[in-house]
DNA sequence: AGCACGCCGACT
DNA sequence: GTCGGCGTGCTC
């Protein structure tokens, strides 16, 4: 990855010294602008970049952050003065220098980009002084005597409730009282109920880099060794390679033990965290503390809680989802991206950027090191370590007496289920085996529902999505048809809605529930667990089903690849994949290297305790270099041959792409503007323009959709070649241009 | 992102 | 005759 020119940094000390200057200041507001806007700083308010100030803006007030020295774009008279300093620790200057950047190489404005990174601006005002009130001391007719006030039902409810119990608001006391809350200003006013000052902040319990290490096999040890070597004081980006099971993690704990130790906080990436409660688990029994969590379902206080924590230095370890990267530690000194090849890391709206990427420009621009872990490496990191860009740190075996789960081919032409059923017979019989002996079996298919289209026998309508270039998925157990891409719902109709043919609407193929079905018939004294993203309500519940399944009050786990994420179930020990081709249709860049890395994951789940796994791929293409690469084991090759195909195509990571989305309500403006473009494409000798063509979705949640698809080599600067492009042509209001550098997903 | 201004339908 | 719908445009 190429810088593209990150704004200069002006030093504290140069801004402090121009003192003529030093009144005009650019200060960076969280929002889409374009750039940052000129202010004053009134005489005597002592500002630096990276302070947090609030400044007017039209008729509101809004916070930014200072930014450099003033852009004088605008005329003296138009500025506005800053209102004031806000009481937080400033903005550190890497990350100032991360928004720069991942602006300009997303080719998005950087208000937009501050704005993830001021994702808590309750966080930046001081709290409202919460007041907390106890009892004068003494019993109810002591004191109502010490206060020359008569006692009275609810004002003995108060004191006797204050009596036994800590100090808390007053409204809180109203409301558990059962009294008016002028009950309790009364009392409050004549000293029977005090203030008391709140126990001061509990500190962030730390996580404790002194405690013992576990013990580790000699390969984690000499890689956990390698690791710690490597965090001196410069950039380095080391990839952690290993299959499931070999204890990566605990050897990239003790990288985070090494930063602790040198005074450093640490960061990790993971792409779910709500489902991560086991890593949160092993995390507490190394280090003794849990780390600071962040992710997108954390509500108010507890966000605004662990933002202050982070700034201020008090969380030594965070572990977040992707927008964790921008969070504000100002003693970094370890980035860690766990599971690095998942798409979870690449945001697809707002501002479009791959979280580990960015993670890499944040290490670098820190100057420390940056590890990426996997067991099923992203061709990209693959590709930069044989071109001597990254390190590598294998992982060979798996840690204990587990042994590698046999993988097996089902040829699906050749040994198809009966009609109207998904499991082959050997799948079946694999299953029935698993049951008998009292073992545990994981069926997967990556599709939700009951069946993810249905059609009228009569005269073939096929169910829609009104708003969606999508079918409708049945979903039995809600009884309803569901766009899985806005939301749409209705019930499954009785008579078709184009000819009106009576009962002629027909589930087809299979979804999660309707292998659970065939399973329940086949099965009927197993007990079973239909896993989703929808089927999960949060982390609560998926630590209880983890829990479930390691009981052994489940039999067979029926799910979607929500199961393929790490868990580990030393009963397990057969895993069926009901379609191993589901993701390999389509013309996806990334589609034979993503169905690799799932199927491969989802495999590691069998067998790892000391019970051999067993793994059987249901596929009607036995002869594809994924299941070739899968049942064979040879992972580089297949890797070889895959960057050799885009090498040759001038593919990523060799080559560059950019994608241009259009869309809008109003077809016909739509439809002009992406011709508009198309007509102006930059194209030459090595620039190539795609498009416009309707986008995967044509039409999503109602918005009309086209797309562009700019292909180049690494050395052009793609960024100023689409920012020309774009802002070349005149688009209406009404009209959205999205870009997408480095499109992960081709949807 | 807000919050304005501005130009066309159903109400006191 | 207004109240108000949300489409375009500006904010240092």
């Amino acid at each position: 990855m190429t810088a593209p020119g990150a704004s200069s940094e002006p030093s504290r000390d140069a801004s402090a010294a121009r003192s003529d200057e030093a009144q005009r200041l650019a200060i960076l507001l969280p929002l889409p602008l374009g750039g940052a806007y000129d202010y004053l700083a009134p005489p005597g308010m002592s500002l630096a970049a990276g302070d947090f100030v609030s400044v007017p803006l039209g008729r509101r007030e809004v916070i930014g952050v200072v930014w450099g020295p003033a852009t004088g774009e605008v005329e003296a008279a138009k500025l506005k003065s800053v209102i004031e300093r806000l009481d937080a620790p400033s903005m550190p200057e890497p990350v100032r220098r991360l928004v720069d950047w991942v602006a300009s190489y997303t080719v998005s404005p950087p208000g937009a980009v501050l704005r993830m990174a001021m994702s808590v601006p309750a966080a930046l005002v001081p709290l409202p002084p919460r007041l907390a009130y106890a009892s004068a001391g003494g019993t109810p007719d002591m004191i109502a005597d010490q206060c020359a006030i008569r006692m009275t039902p609810a004002r003995r409810r108060v004191l006797e409730l204050l009596s036994d119990g800590p100090p808390r608001g007053a409204s809180e006391i109203a409301h558990e009282a059962g009294v008016g809350a002028g009950v309790v200003s009364a009392l409050i006013a004549a000293g029977a109920v005090v203030p008391v000052a709140l126990p001061a902040r509990a500190p962030f319990a730390g996580p404790d880099w002194q405690r013992p290490s576990p013990a580790l096999s000699v390969a984690q040890q000499t890689a956990a060794d390698s690791l710690r070597a490597r965090l001196a004081d410069a950039f380095s980006v080391t990839l952690l390679d290993g299959v499931t099971g070999a204890g990566k993690t605990e050897v990239y704990f003790e990288a985070i033990a090494e930063a602790l130790r040198r005074g450093r906080q640490a960061l990790v990436l993971l792409p779910e965290i709500a489902l991560s409660a086991q890593w949160l688990e092993r995390f507490e029994q190394r280090f003794g503390a849990r780390p600071a969590e962040w992710h997108s379902d954390l509500t108010g206080a507890a966000r605004r809680k662990t933002w202050r924590a982070i700034a201020e230095g008090r969380a030594r370890v965070v572990v977040g989802a992707r927008s964790a990267l921008f969070l504000p530690l100002a003693e970094l000194g370890l980035i860690v991206i766990d599971e690095e090849h998942d798409g979870g890391f690449k945001q697809e709206d707002g501002v479009v950027y791959h979280a580990r990427d960015m993670a890499i420009v944040r290490a670098q621009l820190t100057g420390i090191p940056a590890v990426l872990v996997s067991a099923t490496p992203s061709l990209e990191s693959v590709v930069n370590v044989q071109a001597g860009r990254y390190a590598r740190l294998e992982l060979p075996d798996r840690h204990g007496d587990a042994e590698l789960p046999e993988i097996e081919v089902v040829d699906m032409k050749r040994q198809p289920p009966e009609r109207g059923r998904w499991l082959s017979p050997l799948l079946h019989g694999a299953l029935s085996q698993a049951l008998t002996a009292g073992e545990q079996a994981l069926l997967f298919l990556n599709r939700r529902g009951y069946a993810p289209l249905t059609l009228c026998r009569a005269c073939g309508h096929r169910m829609q999505c009104p708003h969606c270039t999508a079918w409708l998925v049945e979903h039995r157990l809600a009884g309803r048809l569901q766009c899985h891409h806005c939301g749409y719902a209705m019930p499954v109709p009785r008579h078709c809605p184009s000819c009106a043919a009576p009962d002629s609407m027909a589930p087809c193929g299979p979804g999660i529930e309707r292998v659970a079905e065939e399973v329940l018939g086949a099965f009927p004294d197993a007990r079973f667990l239909v896993l989703a993203s929808d089927t999960i309500a949060g982390p609560r519940q998926a630590a209880e089903i983890m829990r479930s399944i390691r009981e052994r009050e489940v039999d067979v786990i029926i799910g979607t690849q929500v199961v393929a994420k790490g868990h580990h179930f030393p009963m397990l020990t057969l895993v069926g994949v009901v379609d191993a081709d589901l993701g390999l249709a389509g013309g996806d860049l990334r589609a034979a290297e993503r169905t690799y890395q799932l199927l491969h994951q989802v495999a590691g789940r069998a067998g790892r305790a000391a019970h051999p796994g067993r793994v059987l791929l249901q596929t009607f293409m036995p002869e594809h270099p994924v299941i070739g690469a899968l049942t064979s084991g040879n992972r580089d090759r297949f890797l070889a041959e895959e960057a050799e195909a885009r090498r040759e195509r001038g593919m990523p990571p060799f080559g560059r792409l950019v994608a241009i989305i259009v869309s809008g309500h109003d077809v016909e403006a739509v439809e002009a503007a992406a011709r508009g473009l198309g007509r102006t494409a930059p194209r030459s000798d090595e620039v190539e323009v795609l498009g416009p063509a309707p986008a995967p979705f044509a039409v999503l949640r109602g918005q009309h959709r086209r797309r562009l698809l700019l292909k180049a080599p690494r050395r052009v600067n793609v960024q100023a070649l689409v920012r020309a492009w774009i802002g070349a042509n005149k688009t209406p209001a009404s009209v959205r241009i999205q870009v997408d550098v480095d499109p992960y997903s081709f949807l």
